[in-house]
DNA sequence: ACAGTTTAGGCAAACGTTTGCCATGTTCAA
DNA sequence: TTGAACATGGCAAACGTTTGCCTAAACTGT
């Protein structure tokens, strides 16, 4: 008999307070071994009576199985980071949230860590995630980094969101962004647009510059010769950036009547300039964004916008991730989107000035 | 000699590939308890010699303590939960994001949880949290719910966020939610308006209420007698509260010429409302939010807002929560709002209809 | 009656860490 | 010379889990 077992009923941990495995054990009579073989459902290794002694006492005693000691045991941690570079950016919360459900709904828990789409940051992020036995990896808009290389070579399941693996290859999920691009001209012309124009930011992402191509690439191919203006704007927030490139644009020129905003953000930031200079959108001048924030439909009438289904991708990541898992080989996973249109303004005051 | 003790050099880890406090022993010839013990700061349980040899080890395989193993043990897990009633609110957004980076910075991985203001999602985290030996729980717009309250019993560190404490006492983060309701009063009557109303959410969070009783208290204190309309809509999602709400209101009686919309996303749902109905915002009805959504100051410029400052949220929980970690008694924190003016929106184009 | 198989369940190692206690060896004072 | 004090560092338990292997006892077939 061993006189150093805990007695039944006593509190196991100073730590925790929650019931363990030795716990149920001690008050059943049994040994740890049997108590966390009936727990995980491996029924064939006890008679019938302890077996139902045992499940009782799990549910009496409201037994759950320790994440930590398993995650340490080198079992499974349910643990899945993902990797954003900006919890502000509207976009990135929709995937958050439609993340967090698409995981906790597959028994994960999701660590939601933000880069500021800073390599430094990603990789102190990925380091601390792998020693915590993160069993997969989801980044948003992932940048070149050391510690992303290495996970790769580590065949480390990762999941890229919206930006594609730096590194070539791997599971994706985002949408076809030249073909949107595409369809954003398509839309332009068809509001009998004659000179269109597109604000970018300076230091494109692969993201973007698929956009703006398809943009221009369909420009050309319906109306050969037409030349379109581009500007781009400073890095960073996409606000910002889009405030400035419009600023910059119309500077010499004035303002086109149509324009491609390759993310809603930067249409806010070209809508500002606009109510600063007294120019009317989308009269005078008709954006159309990539994204379509949920709150446009709310407050932002003016702006039609290639709508991505957010909220698709958590099922789509969880799918990718587990998959890639189970050893399958995955590929590329490109959601559908649509262009929504709007086509004016509530009534609003007009500015004063 | 121990013979099973691991070879210099060789991988430990199966399951994480990490250098593990073993490998350095193995490597420097020494105990784990010793590398422990330098790794951890205390050099003076060993010579000068091991010290040096050991340190130039650990920063050459780059060992960095397993956090997994440290919880185990019961030491800390760096670990702390925050759960927000839905990522999907730009308010919420804001509170993580600032959280995050305070958390941080004082060494700590944040996990984010979704508990889409359900009690049973709220204790379905509080204690998967707990079981991952979490170190405090930040509950941002908290609900009554039983684990709530036994996690209250124990005394587990708590920092409630935007909505105090459903069971009372705590600390709390948040701003003065009446003087915020005064303030919006003083300003519909500084632009004045003569008939104001109020929106808001058919069942009154204790946030809610404080704002729209702050509202009104006022209002009787400045114009003793005057009548003003209230009408709630259905609770959930505050845009389309705040869109049936002001259908409602107006559906008998027209519109008034200011409104108290108790959070920004109930005015955007007003401003649809009135888009749909030909009614100029804030011409026609001059609507006062609170929370000041920074997309405000890009395409909402029509609304004026009670600025709460959620940059600051974060460290003001991390302080909170530190100081409850340490035994100290802690209470409220408000921190100050500001409200915002804005008097018109940007030249739009009017509604053709 | 005896060998072989099945049933029931315990032992112990492993994951990575921390820490109280013990075991050497050296130095120093009386 | 003999303790005592100190320096140096190892042992082992503990946290909670999982699982390969082992050991009894009971049963089966001949």
């Amino acid at each position: 008999m061993n006189d150093r077992r805990r007695e039944p009923g006593q509190a196991s941990g100073q730590t925790s307070g929650q019931t363990s495995l030795a716990d149920i054990a001690a008050e059943a009579g049994v040994s740890v071994s049997t108590v966390s073989r009936i727990a995980n459902g491996d029924l064939g290794r006890a008679s019938a009576a302890t077996v139902a002694k045992v499940q009782r006492l799990i549910a009496e005693r409201g037994y759950r199985p320790n994440p930590v000691g398993r995650s340490l045991r080198g079992g499974d941690s349910r643990l899945v980071a993902m990797l954003a570079p900006n919890l502000d950016n509207p976009a990135m919360a929709a995937i958050a949230a439609s993340t967090e459900a698409a995981l906790r709904a597959a028994g994960y828990v999701m660590i939601l860590c933000d880069t500021h789409d800073r390599p430094d940051l990603q990789d102190e992020y990925l380091r601390a995630m792998r020693s915590r036995f993160a069993e997969g990896f989801i980044v948003v808009s992932a940048v070149a980094s050391p510690e992303l290389e290495a996970s790769l070579d580590r065949r480390e399941p990762i999941v890229f969101v919206n930006r594609r693996n730096p590194y070539g290859g791997g599971p994706f999920i985002g949408i076809d962004n030249r073909q949107a691009g595409a369809d954003a001209a398509d839309h332009l012309l068809a509001c009998g647009v004659r000179a269109p124009a597109v604000i970018h930011p300076a230091d494109l992402s692969s993201t973007i510059r698929e956009r703006v191509e398809g943009f221009l690439d369909r420009l050309e191919e319906r109306r050969p010769g037409l030349t379109v203006r581009r500007c781009d704007g400073p890095g960073g927030n996409h606000l910002d950036c889009g405030y400035a490139a419009a600023k910059r644009l119309t500077a010499d020129g004035g303002w086109p009547d149509g324009i491609l905003c390759p993310s809603d953000l930067m249409a806010y930031g070209l809508f500002r300039a606009a109510g600063e200079q007294g120019v009317r959108i989308p009269d005078d001048c008709r954006p159309v964004g990539i994204d379509d924030n949920d709150l446009n439909d709310w407050i932002a009438p003016w702006l039609s916008s290639v709508k991505i289904p957010y909220q698709r991708f958590g099922d789509a990541i969880v799918t990718s991730l587990r998959d890639l898992r189970a050893g399958n080989s995955v590929g590329e996973v490109l959601l559908p989107h649509r262009l929504v249109r709007r086509q004016s303004g509530p009534a609003m005051a007009e500015d004063p000035a």
